[in-house]
DNA sequence: GATGAATGAGTTTTCATTCAT
DNA sequence: GATGAATGAAAACTCATTCAT
């Protein structure tokens, strides 16, 4: 994740995401801070407006709705993960490796200081984007699963997973966004990041040398 | 779960939980229903009304509050869930017996037409709960909790499980609880609850006869 | 005052008034208390029932509504004040005793423990009364103040009062009525309901011998 | 009381009270003539927002809910009065100028045009008050009444009243609070407000020269 | 006479959004 | 771009009253 700020300073500069010291890019942050804290439903603009240092009404010079702050949260973040989720994939050419740096970059996007906020908005305020909102941000969602079944369906031809890829992609995504319930990456001493990637490569992958088939369950 | 139904026959009887055919019982339903699709902040009383066939006003004779009648879906539930989960237990002795019924109990709980709504609900709209609410409920909780770590630690010691119990709970307790998002016991042909129970063993014990010793990360 | 029970005790008999032992005089008495402390717009049929024992919608089976227990409870006790009143009166001839007797029965009206609680609320909740109930009760209403006035004129034919009789009443009546806020004549030891009688009467009356014209200041 | 229009402007100018031209101050004013009229409860936020102009919700741009309104309407009329009487105070020296000050004062701003409202409603809406707002106004009105004690202790030595300071101030204080149910300073030909006060005080005062020992009777 | 459930018209309050200044 | 005031639609909640049982 060296050059993970790399990218994002590429993105800002292209102008696909905002700046985050701009006047708009503070507000998305502290929009996504309440969302992720309070939900969506209970974030009034009021506590937008209050967080950023300005009156209620002002949002709407930066925003055409409270449900455009909400898509813009959720959209520049999954850019930004998607972006970086590339790169990683880019520089690793083995199973296990490319199995880490989906797990890695899961958890990062989910924990991190700088975009686990929105991840978790992205997550579980889903329901509360409007449909075209919605159909906008699917687009990016599908490549994004798209990079975790490949590799998963290549474990399972090499006997690595013990699961049908497709449920333990399900499993998978709600023990990782689930993380951001419990794991505290900043508190120290305590599981590292990296650590709790191991872990779970732990859980998922069949220890090299006792591959076996994969069940013959198969998805819904 | 063979007399799960006398469970909650007996709990009705007891008085500890509302008669599901009494007017009060038909509104927790229909509201656990509408809070899971809709989530609880999305759902008005107009909602919940319209659904029973009342008006708005007269919920309140059943409770005083919107909040009152999330605590008493959650509370509700998770007594029932909790009830069944102690039976199953004393069905088991072996250690396998004892995760398997933790697995298909919180899946049952999770995803069955019975209690799958409130469950969702107890576990998606925590923070809409208000603080009374959520310290009424959190003693139950951690009764629960504890007949998991109680397992998974028994299963450390016995070296079936890779991982540190605190981390590997709560990587399966996101794994199960997303399952509402994606899995539909209901939807012929697929996947049933006891497969997916299996599906979910098999990732997490580590196969009979090749114990290793979990590993030395240790828990938040 | 020796005989003012009789005086009840022969209106109920009479079926004038209701009898207090009655269900209905239970909840007409708790109703006045609730109406006292509470307002009679802050206390709810519910109140009234919970205070009584009874569900909020029986109370319905002993008045028609709300309206009417405010009615009643004002009719009800200023019937009983006015007999009182009558009585005393009858039993005075001087000009100083039949002053002491209006202020001493004014003052027992709006502080006993039998006639207080529904006392102030006739003064007090006279604006939450109903156009028709009003007038019903303005009727006995103004018999009362006659015998105020004509005392009062008396008085000030006689040089005993310094203050034109219509504004003396005025502010008597507030003086008096205020003294339910104040005035607590169960509390041991302190001030008795005579000792206030004589206080308020050595500021009304011009001391024997010492007779002045009353101001030319006339009324409003 | 012929500065009372500066002491006002300079709590004005403060920002001590609200300006009563400013859209809050005008709301103030309708509200507490709402408040005095009908009554706290039987006023709604409605009959407020029709009395200024503007919808129901707007009222809460100003105010957080409506016991704010009330508790404002009677907290920024007691400093003005306040403000008043230690103002009139300051320029009488004597004992019969003090107690004058004091009826004065507190017939003023119990029938004034300007504060006759505010103070009506202070004293007949207490009750209305939540518990939080009452504390807040006990403190000023403390300092209120020990104005009246002083006077009236100083009057009792100099055997200028006939009665307890205490119970005389309680008797004064429903007789004046009492004058806004039938006092009409404003209608001609009738009582002015100078000619009251020297009513009330030919009522307190024992003539000088006649000093008699206060009564024996003491307070409560 | 009481109960439990419901009504219906009202209440206070919330809040995203608009707009003149 | 920001502010202060307002809108308007909808929210949660209240409560006197009705009525079948």
């Amino acid at each position: 994740m060296e050059s993970s700020n790399d990218i994002k300073r590429q993105l800002i500069r292209d102008g696909v995401i905002t700046d985050p010291d701009s006047p708009k890019g503070v507000l998305l942050n502290k929009a996504a801070h309440l969302f992720r804290t309070q939900g969506y439903e209970r974030t009034t603009v009021r506590d937008i407006g209050r967080e950023v240092g300005i009156l209620p009404g002002s949002i709407f010079h930066h925003f055409r709705s409270k449900d455009e702050i909400l898509r813009t949260v959720m959209r520049e973040n999954i850019i930004v993960s998607l972006a970086r989720l590339r790169m990683a994939l880019n520089q690793e050419e083995s199973l296990e490796g490319r199995l880490r740096a989906l797990v890695r970059c899961e958890l990062f996007a989910t924990n991190s200081e700088e975009t686990g906020e929105a991840w978790t908005v992205l997550v579980q305020e889903w329901r509360s984007l409007s449909p075209e909102g919605q159909q906008e941000i699917l687009v990016l969602r599908e490549e994004y699963e798209n990079y975790w079944l490949d590799a998963l369906e290549t474990a399972r031809q090499q006997g690595r997973i013990a699961l049908d890829p497709f449920i333990l992609r399900r499993l998978l995504a709600g023990a990782l966004n689930w993380t951001s319930h419990w794991f505290r990456p900043d508190r120290k001493p305590g599981l590292t990041l990296d650590e709790l990637t191991e872990e779970v490569l732990r859980l998922v992958l069949v220890p090299c040398g006792e591959q076996q088939p994969v069940s013959e369950t198969t998805a819904v």
